[in-house]
DNA sequence: CTTTTAAACTAAACCGGTTTAGTTTTTAGA
DNA sequence: TCTAAAAACTAAACCGGTTTAGTTTAAAAG
């Protein structure tokens, strides 16, 4: 059973291709094919299961109706959830999706940014390094429809689909605030990303607020390359003296599950010695001992209004910046805060 | 800054398109190419950063350098970091990756495939639904490069990278008689699926080898669509009178997590009562109470393996059976079966 | 001094669709 | 009866690359 073209149609049915792809197309009544024509050619392309080239389509009519979406890694859940959403979305309008990790690299971002191009996908959805400021500014300048998700440039004007940052990170300190905690420690990873400072801000600002003073000594900013081993000693020293923080914010799910086995490890108590709230969760986070208060995420929001607005960027043409979304995050109470 | 085509660069180089084109396929050299317009083009390409169009270039080769890769849920963990390895090791083949979720249906399944041919997708991953023989032999008959994993057709013959369920299973049902225990039971899920119905066999004639009888009334199948309620009912059944199992082989992580909270909702100890073992885990498994006891799957190398055998398949042209590879798991013990 | 051969390059066809700018045939109007 | 308009269809250009089958020029061979 060889591949059946545009071309064989035409030859069987005895008449153009231009015809074949017109009606196909389903501008077979704009440009007066006959009904009679018209019914042929559906009825011999269903019978033959017609389906066009994709890639003489899309070398055609300029684009490829696929999106690429680019995140720091694809096998976090985190973005693994919103791929999913992207895809079933993307989906509704007729288009694929391919997907590439930047593992956190700006020079892969843009070497992935390049190649997405040159595959001429019609649109980005992009959680971005945050250190590509350059590639991101020449997509707005070239306007190419694209949004940001999880982390934005502030500096730029784009579209985006984001997260309350502050205003997690805040419940969260409130949380353990009220359940009598007072040292409060924080940890965190790469203060560069955009989301990662206003999650500091929040706590800072939260402490603050609440009438305690932010010390140095509370906050762990680890470095993204060697984590593994600085979570160790920055555990270690949050629960040590002089500090002896009584409770600790993560700000990201695996670095809840790391200071977790740490503290552990140390023999500490949670939440009696330690309480912690994690940013973000995994799947099995209510299962833990004990099952972890976390911050949660709207990934399937995330995930279909980057696809929204991604797709109304595309019809415009014109790209305006008007999709400007900030989503509210979700503090779940479990256990690991006391109570 | 418009978008540079070939032939604008044999335009501004007064030479020709096919100059161009073979001197930035490397067939500059073979085609007697001088060594000075060579460097010429190759200098004016790089300062301008030319890259083809991957449409235009796919459509004239005949091929899209891009894999297609079908998974049941790409939101599942275990999923996505299969994804994450046929990503990474596809890129250096320079291959790019486009990903679909069939959510189990073979419908969806038999569409995406359909799709992803239509795109031209030179070759396919495919983590099937199982009920899809059709589509399968279709692929088979003409030679379309293509590799199952996780799942296969033990009917039709392809090339595949499995996971050895049965010693899986086995290990893990040996575990608990070493641990003690007699009345052991078995939660599974869609039993079409050729891996789940291997587990079963599995655990059935590892009882049989003990000495212990499989009683139907130790094993639970839940259907894929009700399993979130008929959990409940199958954890209740199990654990009272008179089937009153003391240990649970789960076939899948999250069936593993559900089942530890209906466990726990009936205050039911584990292992004290009732030990359990996962087949595959989650990400936060040992951070459970108790920390769970899981058969590992080497998902780095069902990834590497299938996309290595892909390209073989692909740069054959035909396409040999040669490539059916069944990997060790591997039996995790944490605590979950008693010490 | 012609004929071969090699070196360096190119025109045009091709991939499989879409679309513009027609052409042919039929019908309606004057 | 002749012309204009409408209906139904199509040839050929185009998308942006790759590749086949040459062509032109210069050097080597006879």
């Amino acid at each position: 059973m060889k591949k059946l073209y545009l071309k064989d149609i035409a030859h069987q049915l005895n008449v153009s291709k231009t015809t074949v792809s017109l009606v196909l197309n389903n501008k077979g009544d704009e440009n007066k094919i006959s009904k009679e024509t018209q019914n042929r050619i559906l009825e011999f392309a269903r019978k033959h299961n017609y389906k066009p080239n994709q890639l003489a389509r899309g070398l055609s009519l300029g684009k490829s109706e696929t999106i690429g979406l680019i995140v720091p890694d694809i096998s976090d859940i985190f973005y693994a959830r919103i791929a999913s959403c992207v895809e079933k979305k993307a989906k509704e309008f007729g288009y694929n999706v391919v997907f590439s990790s930047s593992n956190e690299s700006p020079e892969t971002e843009q070497e992935l940014i390049r190649t997405m191009l040159n595959r001429q996908v019609d649109g980005l959805i992009i959680a971005s390094t945050q250190q590509n400021a350059a590639d991101i500014e020449q997509l707005k300048q070239s306007s190419f429809p694209f949004v940001l998700i999880d982390r934005h440039y502030p500096e730029i004007e784009t579209n985006y689909v984001l997260v309350d940052n502050y205003k997690g990170v805040k419940l969260a300190t409130e949380h353990l605030y009220n359940n009598g905690r007072r040292c409060i420690g924080f940890v965190s990873l790469h203060p560069q990303l955009e989301a990662i400072r206003q999650r500091l801000r929040g706590y800072k600002e939260t402490l603050e607020s609440l009438g305690l003073k932010p010390e140095k000594a509370f906050i762990k900013e680890l470095d993204k390359e060697t984590h593994k081993t600085a979570m160790k000693k920055a555990i270690f020293e949050l629960v040590s003296k002089p500090v002896s923080v009584d409770a600790i914010v993560f700000s990201t799910h695996y670095l809840t599950s790391m200071g977790l086995r740490e503290l552990r490890a140390l023999g500490k108590n949670v939440p009696k010695d330690v309480a912690i709230v994690s940013f973000d969760e995994m799947s099995a986070f209510d299962l833990v001992d004990p099952p972890i208060t976390s911050i949660l995420q709207p990934f399937n929001d995330i995930g279909n209004l980057a696809v929204e607005c991604l797709f109304k960027e595309m019809k415009n043409k014109m790209v305006k910046i008007d999709h400007q979304h900030i989503l509210e995050v979700e503090l779940l109470i479990r256990k690991s805060c006391g109570s």
